[in-house]
DNA sequence: TTGAAAGCGATACCAC
DNA sequence: GTGGTATCGCTTTCAA
């Protein structure tokens, strides 16, 4: 590799000029310039983000947990933020949480590590007072899909518990009564949101929430599919179920069908997020929408702003879940 | 941040010391590891990897370029690299090319100037010998899902004529004879072959390519939905499709559906990945497997073996597709 | 077993 | 405009 020193040789010119050119800084005369941009080009010079992470102290890089590298969800968030990051040549390096608090902090610890200038964060399993005490150092942080009392100014989030409301309230408005539920796992914070929200639109309804029509899932495909195979084994009745993200959804409709139901005549069911896909399953999955791309560019615009000192606009903090209704519910018949 | 000299001062040694320590290297008595370990944790010291690699000319990451960080597919790529490599505590820097040659090439460039340790790419639109080209530079590539005729080693590929043949095969035992294809981009590589294969099984059951009946599509949802739609106003007679991706697969059944077709009894669809949702899809599709993660995995592995000196395993450069039989193909009957 | 010191490849301040 | 040089936080000989 070639460095900065061939670069100032071969050109006649001084290490101090080399950088010059490169950061189009200062006041350099074509004439150096010219000659200095031929050295580069002759040598095939690419400067080395690694010395000159050390000399400035900026990466120009930003760190991003996700609980997962794979799955739609993710997926869309990893690449708004890259996106938006992107446009100002800043990198986004990115590590896996796992849904589990101790690679969580480890993933932190290894984006910490690699002299990040900033923090992109979607933790489910960390404790709050963790993130708050990481949010006092000095590597600045904002927090996607959770909100934190002490750090709200460093937090993106969706307003869960509405969304859970507006799921369930949809289903009663169509006449539903006997509603089944497939959650997320119960320790999750958005799960608890959700479901709150669902009893909310129940008890607006004078309807009793049924523990016996809940199933605790794990927002994959698989745990749709067997918390609807558990619901339907247990002979309960239901004509609705809401589960608590789209995969699931996806797999509850295919253990109903398995079982011989069809949708919605059947069984309506309605899901949350609003994936891509969620218009390609059979029927059209009715959902609640999860505006996850709007909610990663707003983070990464955080910290264009008050870490690259972009002037990005930088709107909202919390975020509004909007119904979608498609073809997977259908009006409650007896 | 605190800086190995602090660490160095408050227990006493040397920044030699302090430096074997992190190491796990050399000889250090006891009393003196613990006493660095003791300042370490005292000052909650983090290691910066950005001197690290500046000293040791290794940056323990390496750079994973593919066309979208969204996707199931490139999704399931990242991922498995990631965590191949993660057991070695090395780092994927993943970044995006767009499936356009200028942004791969702007990519490359960038995971260069990152001084990443080797690089895995994803790549559609650069041409071959620009990879060859590359190779000869002194950072190690893998070339995945591509073969390069010059560069073979390097390279993690799928027989992709043979699982378009596979596809169209299995189509015609069904007793299918007018079979409609909505390929991919045929600029792509894999696209061509795939079609290829597709040729060479109507060949073999005497049954000629109908244009007519030929698409192209964009590997996504909605190029298979369009290529369906388009397909279907054409009034063109076919009693199955077989669709570039599994994405175009569930856009395609999308549209027969619109249209009020019924799947497979109207209709049969094959489509090529086997993605995890594939099984969760109405009817559940049949599809061509594409074993990217153990692609993935293997490409991590070369670099593990010839970059990092790990011996780890490195069997096959090219990998066979395979004929997942699900619910959306039906005999043929008149 | 431990320490001193020379880099690694840039940046940035200070002179000229 | 341009050059000299200290510095960033580590690794890595080479001596002691």
């Amino acid at each position: 590799m070639t460095t900065i020193y061939d670069v100032s040789e071969l050109a006649g010119v001084s290490l101090a000029t080399v950088s010059r050119v490169m950061n189009k800084n200062a006041n350099v005369s074509d004439k150096t310039r010219q000659k200095v941009v031929n050295a580069m080009e002759q040598l095939g010079y690419r400067p080395s983000a690694i010395a000159k992470g050390l000399a400035s102290n900026r990466s120009s890089s930003v760190g991003v947990l996700i609980s997962e590298l794979h799955g739609p969800f993710y997926g869309s968030m990893m690449s708004a933020v890259e996106a938006e990051l992107r446009k100002f040549d800043i990198h986004a390096i990115i590590a896996a949480g796992h849904s589990n608090a101790e690679k969580e902090a480890e993933s932190i610890e290894f984006l910490l590590t690699r002299r990040c200038d900033a923090l992109i964060l979607w933790v489910e399993s960390v404790p709050d007072r963790y993130l708050v005490e990481l949010a006092k150092r000095d590597t600045p942080i904002v927090v996607l899909g959770r909100k934190i009392a002490k750090i709200t100014k460093n937090c993106v989030s969706l307003n869960n518990e509405e969304g859970g409301y507006l799921a369930a309230r949809y289903l009663l408005e169509q006449g539903h009564r006997k509603i089944a539920y497939i959650s997320g796992p119960l320790w999750k914070g958005d799960t608890q949101d959700r479901l709150s929200g669902h009893k909310r639109a129940l008890a607006e309804y004078g309807v009793k929430f049924n523990t016996k029509l809940h199933c605790e899932g794990d927002y994959r495909e698989e745990g749709g599919f067997r918390g609807m195979t558990e619901l339907l084994g247990l002979r309960n009745t239901f004509s609705a179920v809401v589960c608590g993200n789209d995969e699931m959804a996806a797999g509850a409709m295919t253990s109903a069908r398995d079982a011989g139901l069809s949708i919605p005549e059947d069984l309506s069911v309605v899901g949350f997020d609003n994936l891509v896909y969620a218009r390609y399953l059979y029927p059209k999955l009715s959902t609640i929408n999860y505006p996850v791309r709007e909610m990663a560019q707003m983070a990464a615009r955080w910290v264009l702003k008050h870490v690259y000192k972009n002037q990005r606009l930088v709107a909202t903090n919390i975020f509004e879940p909007e119904l979608v209704a498609r073809d997977s519910v259908q009006q409650f018949r007896r």
